[in-house]
This record gives structure tokens, sequence and C-alpha cells, in this order.
DNA sequence: CATATTTAAGAGTATTAATTCTTAATTAAC
DNA sequence: GTTAATTAAGAATTAATACTCTTAAATATG
């Protein structure tokens, strides 16, 4: 079950790592986060343009650089980074689909796949980086093994 | 938003196809299926060899041959479908997944994803490919465009 | 038995996703 | 200014998925 490329998952536990890690200097290192996570720094280091290329992160080079959100953890929903990553066309086309499909044509599942569909869009428009984030603090859940 | 495979997306589609076009003989053909649904005979013949493989389809070579239903539409559920294509992990690791996530050791939204699991793996255990047949003979629905 | 029809099997190709690698640019500190 | 640390950019590689092609086997019919 793909829900999310490789991308989307890397991207969104390394900045879930930044904001359960409070960190001392402005900027966190893409380095540490890679070696934390056990991530592939080159991976990561491209995700993290993307991200920075569509607002999300700032960038700083050079010693004690490194990259730092671009707003406030609370103000930055899963909902960003999915469609940042994934695409703004990340729910348009779904279960069973054929081309064209949608609520004018609707495959056999459509009925019930929209309300999953709504779920999950819905929770990520309304869960921020800063709620997972205390959770992570809380120890209720984790980022990797 | 990739949930399925084109491979169990095609596979279904096409096994919808057979139920909704109560056919002449005992068998339908490969090559009917895939021009009335516009896909690759090619690929749907290695999709359902797999089917038949599995138990859920029987095949009859030669003319007149083709493919059947294994067992009453009514008792063949999506997920033996989704299972027999995707593999029997395919509800294993899902949306932020570490190796080794699970209810065990969590992800940051293994709470909210484990519901919308159980409803789409309930779901895809409680519906029938007759259920649906029925909904595309009756236009609610449809399997192509 | 010859021919046509149809699935079986799997090799081969193409496309996309995932990952790695190389080189350049920026910046801090000495 | 030299060096070390760090991200930027994107080419190159690998792996997985999607799709195509070729050949073989089975079966019905004349
Ligand atoms: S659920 Fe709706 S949008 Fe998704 S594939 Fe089916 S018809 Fe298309
Ligand atoms: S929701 Fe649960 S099973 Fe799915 S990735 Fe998160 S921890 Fe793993």
């Amino acid at each position: 079950m793909k829900v999310l490329s490789q991308t989307s998952k890397y991207g969104i536990r390394a900045l879930l790592y930044i904001v359960s890690n409070p960190s001392t200097g402005e900027y966190v290192s893409i380095g540490e986060i890679t070696k934390e996570l056990n991530l592939s720094f080159h991976f990561l280091t491209k995700i993290f343009r993307e991200l920075t290329n569509k607002g999300i992160l700032y960038s700083y080079r050079g010693p004690s650089g490194g990259i730092a959100l671009a707003k406030p953890s609370d103000q930055i929903m899963l909902i960003d980074i999915v469609l940042a990553l994934e695409g703004e066309d990340y729910f348009d086309n779904c279960l069973l689909g054929f081309p064209g499909c949608g609520v004018e044509k609707p495959c056999p599942v459509h009925n019930f796949w929209k309300g999953i569909k709504e779920d999950i869009k819905s929770h990520l428009c309304n869960t921020s980086l800063a709620q997972l984030g205390e959770k992570i603090l809380a120890e209720e859940v984790r980022l990797f093994d």
C-alpha cells in the first residue's frame, strides 16, 4: 500500500525530526538529520531543495548553515508538504480510476473512496508539524526504529 | 495518490467487466475484454494468468475458450483480488512507515492511519464482484469513459 | 490431420521512481 | 586568502513498474 512516495515519507520524517529536536542554532544541518534518521544525505538534500524552492524551508550555506522552517511549525500542515512533493494533482486520480473518472463518471468504488479521500485530505489539512512534534516529544510515537 | 498498481486496477476492472456482461458462453475471451476496456491484451493476459494461478479464475484454451470466475461472483471479494495481485503484505507498511513500524512502534500518523486502513480493509473484505456488477448494470457507476 | 483460435510462459523494452555521484557556489573562521 | 563546512544543481545509475513481443501449448472444427 503505497500512499506516499519515498520522497514524501522521507521529507515529512525529516521535518518532524527538526520540530521534535529543539536545536541550538538557527539552522539544522542536513547531515545531522540524515545521520539520525539513517537516510541518504544526497537524497534528502534534493528533497529539501524542493521544499526550499516551494517556500516551505529556508536554507543557508556554509559552516553552521543548514535548513530551517520558513514558518512556525504550527502553521505548516502535512498537506503543504504532500502537495509540494507529490504534486498538486495528488488527489485527482485514485483507486480504480479510468481516464476521465471522477464525480461525473464515477468508477465502481467512487462513493466509498470519496469518503476515505475526504478523511485523508481533512486530516492532512488539519495536522501541523507542531502537533506531531509534540506527540514525538511525549514519546507517544516515533520517527525511527 | 497511487493506492493500487496498474496491475490491480486493470485486473479489477476486467473482472467487473465480466460480471457486468452476462456472457453467452461459459468462457469470456481476453481479447473481448481488452477491446471493450481498451487495455493491452498481453498485459491483461499476464494479469489473468496470475489470477488463474491463484485460483480466482479458470481458463480454457482454444476456440471459444477464455477465462471464467472460479467461484460465484458474490463469493469473490475485492480483497481477494487485491491481495492476489499486490501481495499478502499489502497492508503492512503504509503511510509514513520506517522499517519495523506498526502498533508497537507507531509512526506519527499511525493512530489516524490505522482507522483509515481498517475502513479500507473492511470495505474490500465486504464488497463482492457481484455487488459492484449490479451497480454497473444499474448504471450508477461505470468502468470506462 | 490441417487450420484457426485462444491462453501460457517468459523474454524483452520502456518508463518512472529511487538513489548515488560529481561539481559548483556560498559562507564562516582562522 | 585559504580552508573547511555546508547547500545547490543536476547528471548518472539502479531498481521497480508498466507494458510489448515472441514462441509454445491446448483445443475446436472441418
Ligand atoms: S474513486 Fe472517483 S476519482 Fe478515484 S478512481 Fe474512482 S472515480 Fe476516479
Ligand atoms: S501507520 Fe502504522 S503501519 Fe502505517 S506506516 Fe505508520 S506506523 Fe507503520
